[in-house]
Order: structure tokens, then C-alpha cells, then sequence
DNA sequence: GTGAATAATACTTTATCCATAATTATGAAT
DNA sequence: ATTCATAATTATGGATAAAGTATTATTCAC
């Protein structure tokens, strides 16, 4: 018996989160083609798994599949991003303020203790503790919101950010502002206070939004 | 050259069209399997085009893939339905709050005059076409807010909300408060009360989500 | 020289086929 | 009589091949 595959995977499975990853490191550029028979070629695969697969990226948005045209990775517009953290501010607000009501006390521990891994990636400098850490927390958040569907909508639409370039995310004072803004959700869901951790991350993800925003503006007048 | 087919659209898409439709209607069944290879000869397809089909139904959570043990239809349960109705609540009252906020005079005489069809439907105790008037008003107040992402993830959602039987639930006094609602909702847009419009659009859709309880309670009693 | 039409090439799309895995039924043994 | 094991059948999942359509390039005509 192998434990390691519980769940056995379908191969268009499979084929569909490497594509994911292809396409959230840019490997695969938004606009760029899919070849079909390239990518089946490198995998070593037919193409009907690959095709079955497109059809799932499709379906999240990460690829557009144009009839008899092909499959192209999905451009995301600073519109549609707009639009996107618009949505996402409100449902994480959501999942901050169901949160801050169900929390138990040793959820709250928790929270405090995920809180503290941030501050210290911050003290280190280290983006991708912080980034990392920072995942963990609004996981953990969500985790207790209780709300499967609200953690699936989030899910998908964060799929559809990761589409444009977040690793420069953290520079400049972007790191010590998030870290401000994640504290006072930290103390409003201490406090128990379910208005106050909404607004503390709706405001959060605004800023997100402003410091993408910010990086877009640099790329564009650099070019 | 027929100019009905503008955009042509791929088989696999016309397939989950018409299994939406089957499901929708509860031909169907919650929990029932799907048959591939009956489903394919009744449409007289291959089963690859019919096998994309599904995957893409399975994104949207209208069927279940269990590997190696075939594709059911997704039964959602009360839990769910909870869940969910709370996201739409959120969503729904954000694209009143917004429609408020940016509609123009013949935006707001566009309202009136769909809101005058559902008085209508409603005097001639018109089930049929209450529904229509209800999604027809819902839909152009999502057009006003005009915020395409907030648009599809609502219609994801009201697609999931379409697995549960929809077609009772106006009966009783049901439609009469909806129309009530309705003229809240309506009151609010005309006065330009962002606020209240947001409101009066959360209310409703809880109360749409109460109805549907209190449907799958008496049936559950009836069993 | 430019524009349009035709032909060729390439990619998507669908169909058929094969293999593997799972479930069920039957038979034997305790 | 009941339970366990083995075998057979059925359905899913993957591969290969063929056909149709769209796009692009080249040639011819104006």
C-alpha cells in the first residue's frame, strides 16, 4: 500500500497544475501561445489529457481558449485588476469579520502566533518567509471564517492575480506598510472586534491593489 | 454562408450546454451518474468531445469527477446553500451599492420599467414570467454596476444555486414579498441610496435563501 | 505595385481503439 | 449459511489517427 497517493490523480490533473505553475513563474507569458503538441511532446503525453487539461485553466480563467485558434494564456488588464481586488476586498473582508465572531481562544492563539512568523520574515528582510507567512495568515483566516464557498471563490480569483507579476510585490516600503495594515487586523480580531477586522482588511487588500498598481506604473514608464 | 453561426462554437461547448440544461432541470438527478458512453450515443458523439464536456461542467461544480470511478452530478446540500447564499448576499448587495452609486437618469428609468414588468407578472399571478422579470432586473443591475468579474462569479454561483430545485419557489406568499423587496430595492436605486440599495439587496437574497429552506423542510417532513 | 483569390500547410477538433483499474458476482471453503 | 477470494465484465482514462477549417503565402491580374 502507498500512502503517498491517496487520492489517485488523474494525469489531466497533473498536466493542469504544471501548466498552473508554467504560467504563475511567466515561463508561459500572458498572451503567448499554447503549443499543443510541443507541450505533449515535452510531457510525453498525448495531446487528449493536454486538451482536458486546457479545458480546466480555461475554466479559471488562466487560459483562453479561442475557437479554432488555439489556447492563449489570459491577459490580465489593470482594469480587470481593478475589478478583481475590488470583489476580493470584499470577501476577505467577509472571512475577516465571521472570523473575528467564530474565533476560539486557541484560534485567536494562532492567529497571534502566524502574526508573529510575520513580524519576524519582516525583521529578517526575508521576502519569501514574508510572503509565505503572510499566505499562512489570510489562510488561517479563511480557515476559521468557515465558509467553503467564500475560500473557493477567493481561490479562484487569486489564481487569476497571480497571473500578473507578484514576486516584486514586497519591495520599497511595501513590506513594513502590509505589516502595519496586518497588525490592525491582528488587534481587531483579538479584540473580537468583527467590524473592525473587516474594515482593517478591506483596507489591506486596497493597498495591495495601490502597490501593484504603483509596480505596473514603473514597468510602463520604464518601457 | 450562414450567418447564424457568427462565432462557431466548439462541440464540446454545445455538449455542456445541453447537460447544463438536463441537470438545470433535474432530468438529471442530484447524485445520479452520468453515463458517458449512453450520453455520447444519444447525441450520436464520440466520447472525447463529451469527456471535455464534463471537465469543464466539473469546474463550475455542476458534476463530481471521481477518478476512476466516473462523473456524478453534484449533490449540494443545506450547508452549502447557506454558504453560498451568504457569498451572493455580499455580491448581489455590492452590485446594488455600486449601480446606485454610477447609474445614469435612463439607467435608473431602465429599472422602473423592469421593476413595472415584475408588478405586472405579479398581478397576472404569472409565475413564469415573475422568474423572467426577477433575473431580468437582477441581471441589469449587475450591467450597471459594470464590474465584469463581480458579474461571472455571481453567475457561477446562481449556477451551483440552479442544482437545487428552483421551480416552487414562488409559491404561497413568497412572490408577494419578493415583489415587496423588490420595491425596496427599486426605492433605494431611484433615491440614489447606495447604502440602502446595498441593504435592501442583502435582505432580499437572505430572504430568497429562507424561502428554499423552508421548501427543503417541508418536503424533508413530507418524506 | 497593390489587391484579391486560390492553394497549401498547419493546427484544432473529433473519433476510434486499447489498456488498466475497479466493482460485482459466483464459487468454494470453513 | 456466510464470508472471502478470484475471475470476469464494464467503464474510465490515454493514445493515435484522420478530417475539417482557418490562416497565411504566393501568384496573377488589373
Amino acid at each position: 500500500m502507498n500512502a503517498s497517493r491517496i487520492a489517485p490523480l488523474a494525469l489531466y490533473q497533473e498536466v493542469a497544475e504544471r501548466l498552473r505553475e508554467r504560467i504563475f513563474s511567466h515561463e508561459l507569458k500572458p498572451g503567448a501561445w499554447i503549443d499543443e503538441q510541443a507541450i505533449a511532446e515535452q510531457y510525453g503525453i498525448s495531446r487528449t489529457p493536454l486538451r482536458e487539461a486546457l479545458k480546466v485553466l480555461a475554466s479559471e480563467g488562466l487560459v483562453t481558449l479561442k475557437p479554432r485558434r488555439g489556447c492563449y494564456v489570459t491577459e490580465i488588464s489593470e482594469r480587470d485588476l481593478d475589478e478583481i481586488f475590488s470583489v476580493m476586498a470584499l470577501l476577505e473582508g467577509q472571512c475577516a469579520r465571521d472570523a473575528a465572531s467564530k474565533a476560539s481562544e486557541s484560534d485567536l492563539a494562532q492567529f497571534k502566533k502566524l502574526h508573529d512568523a510575520l513580524e519576524a520574515a519582516a525583521d529578517r528582510n526575508d521576502i519569501n518567509g514574508f510572503f509565505e507567512a503572510n499566505q499562512a495568515f489570510h489562510h488561517a483566516v479563511q480557515s476559521v471564517a468557515d465558509n467553503h464557498w467564500l475560500q473557493h471563490v477567493i481561490e479562484d480569483l487569486r489564481k487569476v492575480i497571480k497571473l500578473s507579476r507578484h514576486h516584486s510585490l514586497f519591495s520599497d516600503g511595501r513590506l513594513e506598510q502590509s505589516l502595519a495594515e496586518h497588525r490592525d487586523i491582528l488587534k481587531a480580531m483579538l479584540a473580537r472586534d468583527a467590524a473592525g477586522a473587516e474594515t482593517a482588511m478591506r483596507m489591506h487588500i486596497h493597498s495591495g491593489r495601490k502597490a501593484l498598481a504603483r509596480i505596473a506604473a514603473a514597468r510602463t514608464e520604464a518601457a
